[in-house]
DNA sequence: TAATTCTACGCAATCGTTCCCGATAACGTT
DNA sequence: AACGTTATCGGGAACGATTGCGTAGAATTA
């Protein structure tokens, strides 16, 4: 049993170790990061002491003084989401191996909150951002003054072209196209797209594949069958809502695409309730990072984005980006291809 | 379109209003903080000036004077489990409104991790932790020597008695009781339990209300009928194993319990890969905050922790350590009820 | 009027680290 | 013998903010 100390914490310092061992700080210093102006005495004593004491240097006088902070800020709307904690490991899985801290926070969706968590970021001198925009944010400006100081941004998933910068998404576009052609082709004609908040990139994107699918096979695009969740479906009620009008339209769809994780399961819950059958009532195919919808009743039809490969590739770009030592023109927009998984619910219409 | 500067990020300081208001730095301080030592004139001047540059105190320079972030760290094994992600917007809902800020870090159930993140966030002088131990966790000295010097710790869900401090845990004990005695009522009487590590405060905690449960209805605990997992299931492979075990016996059980969100979905997806239904075949009751168990084929039988809540807990008590002008000698072990929900996966034996 | 008390501010130390300047030897060179 | 080199180290400023202490000048009191 150990039990609490009031006293604060406080570890060992290189005025400490030159203190002990009658040498100035400098020498200390030099000596720990190998200068060649130390003799190999002095090295030797000095690295030895330090390992015995067990010395670390304080990133936080390190970070006041030079400026940076070897850690690397993350902006999502939120974590308990497939998508975006897959993608966080692919984040990490890069950033660990070349010596950067991952600091995660979540906007909620809200843009109040991005912007706020966003200047806490930069105050504690993260060396550069990776952000996946909240579905209220239309205003940029919070990060495009940061990014215009020098702090380097790579957007993904959720981007902007407002800020001129490397951005990571996934082919969203085709995606939506594949699935609405797949669908057209087992019958449904009648196709609804329930997304997310209307001037989100993904949104745009989706909703222009979709539009182009159908153009394509002589389906005219109904206004009515685009449903918007402004809060990216992080509130049920909206994505309930966002079905119940689909199926109070007289030409009800046989089928729609949902635009993300929350509205995905958040319409299937509420089909449920309805007591509707996928797909004999209504097909449903959803873009989801779910791993496990093989176990969902019937079994869903799903796009899937490359959550860790997008991460994976942002944190590339950025660091890039940071280490850098002439600016950056050349910019690279990533986009990374889906998995369309065709499963039950999505079967060809009897 | 905005583009990126090579200059590093630089913001005002009080040494930057001092200069361009002709007073000292002692003075804005002062003023900023409202000291009664500073004239009115003076006071509205150097406020005027600062909100007109958007003036922010540095954190890293207060974090190093004063020994303290107003920021909390959290190590979680995953966030990619509804239970942690849960949580962590728990601790987040109550931090965010006390004026913390959350630092989120994963063990990936690898001890060695643990100890990077944990010294990592102590250098970084976060003034409290908050942690849920890996499954390979066997030694706390490292959270030991912190919390010796004065680092506030409260553990959480997997937790040590190794350690004097608060605790918050779910009723594990009764979760896994209750879940035994609905199986045994329903007509089950050979009933395996797959489980996380041997030695995790978890794992002993639900295999002793599973043991009890067992003995109270004269079914004698069968050992094979147990099964770990040492990384939580958080690799495919040790849960197909452990079910793939748990087949071969010559007395096949006739259901299951498993113990945490991977190993539940996991073993769901072995059991409908080999082509067994769910309840005939075997029932299964699952430890799981995955929110959408009634789309789950059958519907899953749940216990689910109260995460949100334990998360809040948790950093209630923290924040209450850390703001402690005294030692805390009197500690709190939190037990919050889990919620017990039946469906198709456990419906009585025929 | 002289002594005292306030008022309102500046100086400098502090936190831990790095790094630009010197400084001081012991050499070798001319 | 005088000078330049080289090797090795220390002093001190800087990063941004807080704060104990000192003090000039004004206001008050005796």
């Amino acid at each position: 049993m150990r039990s609490l100390n009031i006293m604060k914490y406080e570890s060992i310092t290189i005025k400490d170790i030159g203190k002990a061992l009658g040498i100035s700080t400098s020498t200390v210093s030099r000596a720990l990061r190998g200068s060649y102006e130390i003799s190999s005495e002095t090295k030797k004593q000095v690295l030895e002491y330090a390992e015995k004491m067990n010395y670390r240097p304080n990133p936080i006088a390190l970070s006041l003084k030079e400026r940076k902070s070897s850690s690397i800020g993350v902006i999502v709307c939120e974590i308990a989401n497939n998508f975006f904690s897959q993608a966080i490991n692919g984040i990490e899985s890069i950033a660990y191996n070349k010596g950067y801290h991952v600091i995660i926070s979540q906007s909620h969706e809200s843009y109040e909150r991005e912007v706020v968590n966003v200047n806490h970021l930069a105050s504690r001198s993260v060396d550069g951002l990776l952000v996946s925009l909240s579905s209220e944010t239309k205003d940029l400006s919070h990060f495009a003054s940061l990014y215009e100081k020098g702090l380097p941004i790579v957007f993904f998933d959720r981007i902007s072209n407002e800020i001129l910068t490397h951005t990571v998404i996934a082919d969203n576009y085709k995606a939506a196209y594949d699935a609405t052609v797949h669908l057209i082709k087992n019958g449904y004609n009648k196709i609804a797209h329930i997304t997310s908040a209307p001037f989100l990139s993904i949104t745009i994107e989706r909703l222009e594949g979709y539009k182009a699918a159908l153009k394509e096979y002589g389906i005219p695009f109904n206004e009515q069958y685009v449903k918007y969740c402004s809060h990216g479906g992080m509130i049920v009620e909206e994505v309930e809502a966002a079905l119940n009008n689909l199926l109070k339209i007289k030409q009800k769809p046989d089928a729609f695409i949902t635009a993300g994780d929350r509205i995905t399961t958040g319409s299937l819950s509420a089909i449920k309730n309805l007591g509707l059958s996928v797909p004999d009532d209504i097909a449903v195919v959803g873009f989801t990072n779910s791993n496990i919808p093989e176990l969902i009743n019937p079994t869903l039809t799903t796009i899937r984005l490359p959550a860790f490969a997008m991460g994976q590739t942002a944190i590339e770009l950025l660091i890039q980006m940071i280490e850098s030592k002439r600016p950056v023109t050349e910019f690279q927009n990533k986009v990374l291809q889906t998995e369309f998984t065709i499963r039950e619910s999505s079967r060809p219409k009897l």
